[in-house]
DNA sequence: CGCGATTTTGATCAATGTCAAAGGTGGTGG
DNA sequence: CCACCACCTTTGACATTGATCAAAATCGCG
């Protein structure tokens, strides 16, 4: 096995070979404006695996673009606990935040070997002021990115441990995979330790390590080598016991 | 005690005293403009406490401004158990989503009584193309929501209970009472349960129940008859255990 | 071959949930 | 004005989940 996800990635290109064009703030400008994006980048850049992009409490005079790796969001607390807040993949525009001359109010730790897109950050409001198309694509980026922070707080707090595991590697799936991955039994790669997996969930890596063994034993998945093999999507997704809305009980 | 929070509120009145008019999308028309939201928007609505102004899973014609009440997001599991995503405060701006015409992904209920103004959905985007300074206001409004989000995720993920119960209350005084209300000795007006604050929090009432006797044995705070007393700021910021950065130990 | 990081396992313990029942409290209707 | 009712809070006894500590086993890599 190759580990693919530290294969060194991409000389600088341009936006009009962009990967991830489609997927980010740039979006609007693809096609004819798409110089526009070209000329206010200020470079693309490769960090290695545990590298941080920023960190919490810093001032960052930059916004990236993730074009290839995986990265990690988090916070971590005085009593030493680390959160995972997101985990970003290839597409995902990370630094903006309400007041962009605040220090982060988040970190980025690179999970493999990444590679970015800059953009210096103070001329930003000026480029969504000339383009409004982009503000409306951050609006939309944004609240693309609230609604997993949603599910994922709901993950969180309101699943228990193997359900939480459960449907943690089902989103993972379906942001990798595809929504429709499923249909198969996937096999799909995911260069997260199990810690990654524990500091996402509020768990810890000695206890998720049990809860992958037990879906092991129960024959719906196994998780080695940063591979995940899903036997039994149904199972699975049963496990993962997903939002529903229930009216209250009536009289 | 006087339940406040009842008190029946607000003739619909024009946008030009529209008390949160700074406070939510509509801020890049104050003035002037005023008038082009006065336009669009649908008319006032006010709902009982406990009702939902909208619900997880079904389609929603329209997009709504808080302006007076509290109201809670949340979502529910197939196991029962809820989730509360936020607390929404008036200037909240709720039901927009990336795909406007989707099922809403959370519900939103009423804590309190509560004051609504009503925005067409279907012409939003017009709205906003119209008028770029809204699709950054809406960019700004959901950014500062997505931090409060992750905040939130941090504390049920990696704080004890009591931590979290701390934490909870401490950014509640704070979004209530303003940033500086710690201090003096604040008393706030918090018209909760302590069912909300368990389902907030990913933890059951009775928990809470045995949490807020701790933090009152303690002499830290006090919260009875919807009303919260802090008789130890310091003491309380300390046990809220507030997020830091630390770097990774060195060689 | 050896080292650091990760995974795996066992034994034990603390934090938190569950169940059940008893007090408040405010609101409503008679 | 009283009595009742629904809902919320409080408390106790007990069960369970998930954390902690410690030590092997394994793996990738130089």
């Amino acid at each position: 096995v190759t580990n693919w996800f530290k294969r060194s990635p991409l000389v600088p290109i341009g936006c009009r070979q962009c990967p991830i064009k489609e997927l980010t703030v740039c979006r609007p400008l693809v096609g004819e404006r798409i110089s526009v994006v070209q000329r206010f980048k200020s470079g693309d850049r490769i960090l290695p695996a545990g590298s941080d992009i920023f960190r919490f409490g810093e001032g960052c005079s930059e916004l990236f673009n993730v074009l290839d790796g995986w990265v990690a969001t988090y916070q971590v607390l005085a009593s030493g606990r680390r959160q995972i807040l997101d985990i970003a993949l290839p597409g995902a525009f990370l630094g903006y935040q309400p007041d962009l001359h605040a220090p982060m109010s988040y970190g980025a730790e690179c999970i493999t070997d990444v590679a970015i897109c800059v953009f210096p950050r103070h001329a930003f409001p000026d480029l969504a002021e000339m383009h409004p198309e982009i503000a409306m694509q951050l609006a939309w980026l944004n609240s693309r990115d609230y609604v997993r922070a949603q599910e994922h707080l709901t993950n969180v707090g309101s699943r228990g441990a193997l359900s939480r595991v459960a449907h943690f590697l089902v989103e993972l799936c379906r942001r990798v995979g595809g929504p429709d991955c499923f249909g198969a039994r996937p096999t799909i790669e995911l260069p997260l330790t199990q810690q990654h997996i524990a500091d996402a969930l509020g768990l810890t890596n000695v206890y998720v390590n049990r809860l992958l063994r037990q879906l092991r034993e129960e024959e719906v998945l196994s998780f080695k080598d940063r591979t995940l093999h899903i036997f039994d999507p149904a199972k699975l997704l049963e496990i993962a016991d997903y939002e529903t809305y229930e009216t209250r009980d009536g009289p």
